[in-house]
DNA sequence: ATGAAAGCGCTAACAT
DNA sequence: ATGTTAGCGCTTTCAT
C-alpha cells in the first residue's frame, strides 16, 4: 500500500500532548502503571486523531499478532460455513481477525503451513476436523510454540484446549429412536475416512444397535466416493445401498448433506420418506432446513462451539480448563417420523 | 507468540553463504537484478533452512502486506459461502491470505473499518454486495489509498475494478420462460432493501414481463421481513403472498434460499410444485441442490467470480481492465417445469 | 508513574 | 550485480 499521507503514530500522539510515545503505548496496552489523569489525556488525544496502532509494527516488536488462523477443506459444506461464521463473530468481539486457509483433502497441511503460514505470526489457530486430529500438524504447531484450540477432536483428547460435542451420545439417541420406531435393518453412510468423527459416529450407531439386539449382518455401511458436492456423494451412496436385495429401512448419514442426497435418489426411485425409508443426518445446520421432508438429525451447536473455541484462544483466563463439552440434541422430524412432519421448516 | 528458538532471518541466510541480507531479499522478492549463480546459491540456502521472510517485518518496512480483507454479513447464506471459498482458493494460489470480517446488516461498516481494520495494512479488499455499493466505504478506502475489487456492483459501475454477472439478462430469460409456460400472474419475493442487486433483479423481471404484455396489476411483490435464516423469510413471504384471493401462479425469488422457504410453505398448504405453482430462484449455489423439487434458477458462477476478483486484486497486470462480466445461465428444472424433473439432483 | 534507548526483521534509497 | 545505511512503528528493557 502506497500511503498518500503519513500515518499517525504513537510518537505523534505523545508529542501532541507533551508525553513520551511509551506512555501512549502504555495506555493503548492497558498497562496499569499509568495515572488516571495521564490515561484520560492520552485517550482524548487518541480519540481526537482516530489513531490506531499499526498492527505490523506491533507484531514485529512484540512477536504477537491479532490474527487467528483457520483451516478449511475444499468442500462446500454447511458445517464449515457455520464454523466460519461463529469464529468470525467471536474474533471480531475480541478484536482479533480470522484468516482462512483452504486446503485440499489430499494435500499435506504441514507442508502448506511451513511454506505459507509459518511466517505470519498468528496469535493462534482454530482446528476443526479433520485438522484437529492431524498429529503431525499439532506437533509442528507445538514446535513453533503456537497455541491452538481443537474443535471436536477424536484423538488425544487432553492434548490441547478443545471444544467438542457429544457425538456418540447424540447418535446413540438416534439409534434408539429408530429402533423404537420398529426398524431392524439399518444403513450407514459414513464420512470421509480421514475424518475420525466419522468413525466415532458410525461406531456409536452400531454399538447402540447391537446393545438393542441388532445383528451385525443387519447393518450395511458404505462410504461415499464423491465429496464435491457432498450431496452427490449421498446420492451415490443411495444408489449403491438401495440396489441390494434386502435393503435397509433406516439410514444414518454422517451429515445432513449426505442425507439430502440420499433422500433425493430414494425419492427418484419411488420410495416415500419416511414411509418406505427413514433417513437421518447429523449437524442440524441452518442450511439443512432446505431439505424436504424435514430431516431428523442430531443438532450440534456449531456456531457456538466455534465461538467458545475462539474465546479460549484469545482470553488468557480461559487458558486453564482444557476441554469444554457442548450439548447435542436429537431433533426428530419428518424424515423418520411422520408425526413430526409439522415441525416448522 | 513467545518463540522458543530465535527465528532464521534474511541476514542469517546471507551470512551462511557470505552474502549481504539485501541480496537474499532480492532473491526472495524476485528482483531481476541478481545473477543466476547468486540466485541459485541463495535459493539453496533458503531451501536448506526452510526460511520464510517474516510477514510483519515485511509489512512494516514495505508498507504492504499479503492480507486481503473481505466483509460478510451476519447471515447464513450460500452466496457468501461460495464467495469465501472462491476467494480463499484464489488467495492461496497467489500467496495471499483471506481475512474475514463479519458485520451486522444494520451496523456501520465504515465505523468498524476505521476502528478495527484501518491499522492492518491490507493489500486490498474484496467487496461483495451490499458492501460493493456502500459509497461511504468506497470513499474511505480511496482516502486511505487502498485498492479493492467490487463483485456485482449495482451503482457507479466504472468506479473501481469489478466482476459482475448479467443478473438482468438472466432474470429476463427466466421471465420469458415462465411466460411461455403460460403463466400470467406473477409474484416477486425481493431481497433486502439495502441490496441493490435486489432492485436490479426485480426491475428486470417486471420490465421483461411488461414487454411480453403483462399488466402491472398482475405482478405482486413482497419483501421478506426475516433474514435469519433466509429460508424463514421465504416462508413468511409465501404466507403473505399466498393468502391473497387471486394468487400468482409463478414466483420469482431473489435467491435460492428464499425460494426454498417459499416452496416449503406452499407445499404445507397443499399446493403442488410446479403443478399449482411455479417457483424460481437465483444463484444456483451448490447448497441449493438440496431443494426439492430441483429449483429452476439463474446460475451465477460465484466461486469463479470471487477467484477473478482476487486475481484482479493481486496481479499487477490485470489492474488495467476495470470490469469483467461473467456469464449467467438459466437452469430450467422441476420447480417450474415438470419435464425437467429428471434433472440430476 | 514516566522516559530514553535499543532493536524486532525487513525494505527503500542510495551507494559502488 | 551487489553492498551499506537508515529507518518502518512499535515494544522491550532499563533508568529515573
Amino acid at each position: 500500500m502506497k500511503k498518500t499521507t503519513r500515518p499517525v503514530t504513537l510518537a505523534d500522539i505523545g508529542a501532541s500532548i507533551g508525553m513520551s510515545a511509551k506512555t501512549v503505548s502504555r495506555v493503548v496496552n492497558r498497562d496499569p502503571n499509568v495515572s488516571q489523569a495521564t490515561r484520560r489525556r492520552v485517550e482524548a488525544a487518541i480519540a481526537a486523531t482516530g489513531f490506531r496502532p499499526n498492527l505490523a509494527a506491533r507484531s514485529l516488536a512484540a512477536d504477537r499478532s491479532f490474527l487467528v488462523g483457520c483451516f478449511l477443506v475444499n468442500t462446500a459444506n454447511f458445517y464449515y460455513a457455520e464454523l466460519v461464521r461463529g469464529a468470525a463473530r467471536a474474533c471480531r468481539r475480541y478484536g482479533y481477525h480470522l484468516v482462512l486457509e483452504e486446503l485440499d483433502l489430499q494435500e499435506s497441511v504441514t507442508d502448506y503451513y511451513r511454506e505459507h503460514m509459518s511466517n505470519i505470526g498468528h496469535h493462534g489457530f482454530l482446528l476443526a476436523p479433520p485438522f484437529c486430529d492431524d498429529a503431525a500438524l499439532l506437533d509442528m504447531l507445538d514446535e513453533d510454540g503456537h497455541r491452538y484450540v481443537r474443535v471436536s477432536p477424536a484423538t488425544q483428547p487432553g492434548r490441547a484446549p478443545s471444544v467438542y460435542a457429544d457425538d456418540a451420545g447424540g447418535v446413540a439417541a438416534l439409534a434408539e429412536h429408530l429402533w423404537q420406531l420398529g426398524h431392524r435393518r439399518f444403513g450407514i453412510v459414513s464420512g470421509p475416512s480421514g475424518h475420525l468423527a466419522s468413525a466415532v459416529r458410525s461406531h456409536s450407531f452400531m454399538e447402540s444397535l447391537y446393545r438393542l439386539g441388532c445383528l451385525p449382518s443387519d447393518i450395511l455401511s458404505v462410504e461415499p466416493d464423491c465429496w464435491n458436492p457432498v450431496v452427490t456423494g449421498g446420492r451415490g451412496a443411495a444408489i449403491r445401498m438401495l440396489g441390494t436385495g434386502e435393503r435397509p429401512t433406516a439410514i444414518f448419514c454422517y451429515n445432513d448433506e449426505l442425507a439430502a442426497g440420499f433422500i433425493g435418489y430414494a425419492r427418484d426411485i419411488g420410495l416415500s420418506i419416511p414411509g418406505d425409508l427413514a433417513v437421518a443426518g447429523f449437524d442440524d445446520s441452518e442450511g439443512a432446513r432446505l431439505i424436504w421432508p424435514p430431516l431428523t438429525t442430531v443438532h450440534q451447536p456449531i456456531v457456538e462451539m466455534a465461538e467458545r473455541a475462539i474465546e479460549r484462544l484469545v482470553t488468557p483466563q480461559s487458558a486453564g480448563d482444557p476441554s469444554l463439552m457442548c450439548g447435542v440434541e436429537l431433533k426428530i422430524r419428518g424424515s423418520t417420523d411422520p408425526g413430526a412432519m409439522s415441525d416448522p421448516a
